[in-house]
RNA sequence: GGAAAGAUGGCAGAGUGGUCUAAUGCGGCGGUCUUGAAAACCGUUGGGUGUAACAGCCCCGGGGGUUCGAAUCCCUCUCUUUCCGCCA
């Protein structure tokens, strides 16, 4: 969440930024402003009245040890009222602290100023594009006819055991999803990401840092028995490994990279969008995470792009990089691309991968600072990731454009890890 | 799941109701000495809020309570360790 310092010190700022993202923040951040005047002024009172009572307190200890009984049971007298007071301030500053954490809660990030203005997914610009889209010549059949043709992903197994958007990865197409994983993995290594194994299950507090809770709850599977979580990313629990860390300058930029499982209830999502891969409710990705310094976190942003662009240039897929424009944006980022890959028997461009920088916006919930050496202050540090790759959408692209009369050719650089060429 | 013990500063560890604004040691930082280093010695050493800067206030696992006063007593939750049970 933004901080209510940035608040007070850029208030128009920040409701002119807020209307780029079509979030008409003018009446709460008002609200706010007005709260912490008011948190402030209860804050202040409350310490007088607290330091009166130590005091007392301190004077009525000396008395009992000198032996003056009867001196320190009259201060004790005094005391009565003072509490009263100080549990009435007690009570209002809890209830102003509340009001604006819900406010603050609702209020997205504000979009970095290269952001452009835009209402949806149409008005975001094509910043690169790149790869060769497969010309119409023989007829390209959708991934869903080919997983059955070639019997490497049961739908309806999936259905079975589970239900919709719970595939079942068989033969060739459950190797195809291990050497992806392993590539990815390996790639991001060799960028100088940390491999983390976190787990798939994270609590409230792991959801909050990261936004997902409390306005996203409903995207979430949740084990109720246990107030837990099933991640919808890797974001969450890697980020929430910095979760009440104290960083020195010097440790930028700290990068880790996670395969996990994710889960998504897609709520509200169904017609043409969630056949087949296009949109599952258990998926694999390998997520990279990075932390950084203010003053270099866009140089940081640019270098993830350019990375998860290296990966589907090696995959030898048709891509283009989207920048989303403020209408299009997520609630907690303030810059993202979006990669998108071409599949050929669709004819649509799928979105394969995000890459967002939140600046100090999670790192505020997620109280996760730095230090430099030469200062005494804190500051939040940045946070910045990206999926590197999401497996559905690029198994589908690979299945539709690499299909041939023989089978489906797999990329070269990933036959080392399947083991195969083709899936026949 | 049952029983017991425990959770204190970067780490180790004392403190069981009133100079605790937490002893001591290690580590870190600065200095003296030295050609340089080590050793020794001296000093220093967290976070939050707040302020022009001080002051003040809050933080001894989380939350609540008792008390004029809580690291210390009570309740509750979480976690850790050990033993038992179950078990990949």
């Amino acid at each position: 969440m933004l901080t209510i310092k940035f608040i007070q010190e850029n208030k128009d700022f920040v409701i002119d930024r807020l209307s780029v993202k079509k979030f008409d923040g003018k009446e709460r951040i008002e609200k706010i402003i007005e709260l912490d005047n008011e948190r402030k002024n209860t804050q202040f009172q409350l310490d007088q009245k607290l330091a009166q009572l130590n005091t007392i307190s301190k004077e009525i200890g000396s008395l009992f040890q000198a032996g003056k009984t009867v001196e320190a049971n009259n201060a004790r007298q005094k005391t009565s009222d003072l509490k009263d007071e100080i549990k009435v301030f007690e009570q209002n500053l809890a209830e102003i602290e509340k009001k604006i954490t819900s406010i603050l809660v609702q209020i997205p990030n504000i979009p970095h100023t290269s952001v452009p203005i835009g209402r949806g997914a149409e008005d975001n610009p094509i910043i690169r594009s790149g790869g060769i889209i497969p010309q119409a010549g023989s007829k390209k059949f959708p991934h869903w006819e080919l997983t059955d043709k070639y019997k490497i992903i049961d739908f309806e197994l999936g259905n079975k055991l589970t239900g919709a958007g719970f595939p079942v990865y068989k033969g060739k197409g459950a190797k195809l999803q291990r050497a992806l994983i392993n590539f990815f993995l390996d790639e991001a290594g060799k960028e100088g990401y940390m491999e983390v194994q976190p787990p798939i299950l994270v609590n409230e507090d792991s959801g909050f840092g990261t936004g997902q809770l409390p306005d996203k709850e409903g995207q979430m599977y949740h084990v109720g028995i246990d107030n837990l979580y099933l991640i919808p990313t890797a974001e969450v629990p890697v980020t929430n490994i910095y979760r009440d860390v104290l960083l020195n300058a010097k440790d930028f930029p700290v990068k880790n990279t996670a395969y996990t499982p994710c889960f998504r209830r897609e709520a509200g999502s169904y017609g043409k969008d969630v056949r087949g891969l296009n949109r599952l409710h258990q998926f694999d990705k390998v997520e990279i995470v990075r932390l950084e310094h203010p003053s270099n976190s866009y140089d940081a942003l640019e270098q993830m792009v350019n990375y998860v662009e290296s990966l589907v240039k090696k995959l030898e897929l048709p891509y283009r990089i989207v920048l989303l424009c403020g209408g299009d944006m997520g609630f907690t980022s303030a810059k993202t691309y979006d990669f998108e890959v071409y599949s050929a028997g669709q004819d649509k461009w799928l979105e394969v991968s995000s890459v967002s920088n939140f600046e100090s916006y999670q790192s505020n919930r997620l109280k996760l600072r730095f230090k430099e050496d030469s200062e005494k202050k804190t500051q939040f540090a940045h946070t910045l990731n990206g999926s590197a790759l999401a497996l559905p959408r690029i198994v589908a692209a690979l299945l539709e454009n690499n299909q041939t009369e023989k089978g489906i050719e797999i990329p070269e650089i990933l036959r080392k890890y399947t083991g195969f060429d083709i899936i026949d």
